[in-house]
DNA sequence: TGCATGGTTGCACTATAGTGCAAGTGTTAT
DNA sequence: ATAACACTTGCACTATAGTGCAACCATGCA
């Protein structure tokens, strides 16, 4: 099910949040489809967190999500042509504190831990680790 | 009094905002600068709301603003070199409801009311016009 | 000086958005 | 079945954002 009419600002409300820019950063500069508990090692950010950003990523159009088994790969969506551009500005915004940066060294540490490119470990960051409850 | 850190999801912040976009849009075509009554004609809002947006969107960076005499005119920023960027982006959306279309020939009409490439008379419509307090 | 006018802002109100906790769903492995 | 685990979500809480009213500031003109 789809919205029908397109509000143009969602998309940028969708970008206006901190932890969402870094969501797509990483995935623009990587191209890579990832599942969440390679954002939550990448971000370093809890799960339920990362997992509702994501939502809101998704319903505004800019990602798109697959289940696999336990694993639910995200990948950005790249049509209509402007959200491609939209992408190429969000690149070329500062890395004012250099967190982009930061982030990105651990995506790429962390996409080493797949095997055949799917993930087959969960959580690594022990704080960020679920709870069994 | 500048900002030393710009947050990069500010910019996104500022145009998160339908009214914003709507003010955005029309500078984008028009190019030119304009003051608040312009404003309030072409996207029939009140003063206050637009006013307060305005500020919005100069602290983010993306308008500069100017006072001549009783008027104040906004103009777009277009460095960094990513705003122009961001600005053809913006331009590339949908306009789902014809509102841009709408706004555009508004403001065109108002802006055969200058003298001499400036501002003249004050707000025009009706229900918008500042009441004499 | 007084007043109309272009524009701004303090205040109160309401709606929305982000967060953490804890419980939940669905899938794989034992 | 049972447990472990990847991920999601209902709830409560807090912070922030948008709006309208009315008062205000600043400029230009009579």
């Amino acid at each position: 099910m789809q919205m029908i009419t397109i509000q143009s600002d969602a998309i940028f409300q969708a970008l206006a949040d901190e932890t969402r820019l870094r969501i797509i950063r990483l995935k623009i500069v990587m191209g890579d489809e990832s599942c969440l508990c390679e954002l939550v090692d990448s971000l370093l950010e809890p799960s339920y967190k990362l997992s509702r950003h994501l939502k809101i990523l998704r319903q505004a159009g800019l990602l798109s999500s697959q289940k696999e088994g336990r694993w639910v790969y995200h990948r950005l969506v790249t049509k209509p042509a402007y959200l491609e551009q939209l992408y190429a500005t969000v690149q070329a915004l500062p890395d004012s504190n250099g967190i982009y940066h930061a982030d990105l060294k651990r995506f790429r540490d962390r996409l080493r831990l797949r095997e055949g490119g799917r993930c087959q470990v969960g959580i690594q960051s022990e704080a960020f680790k679920t709870e069994a409850g």
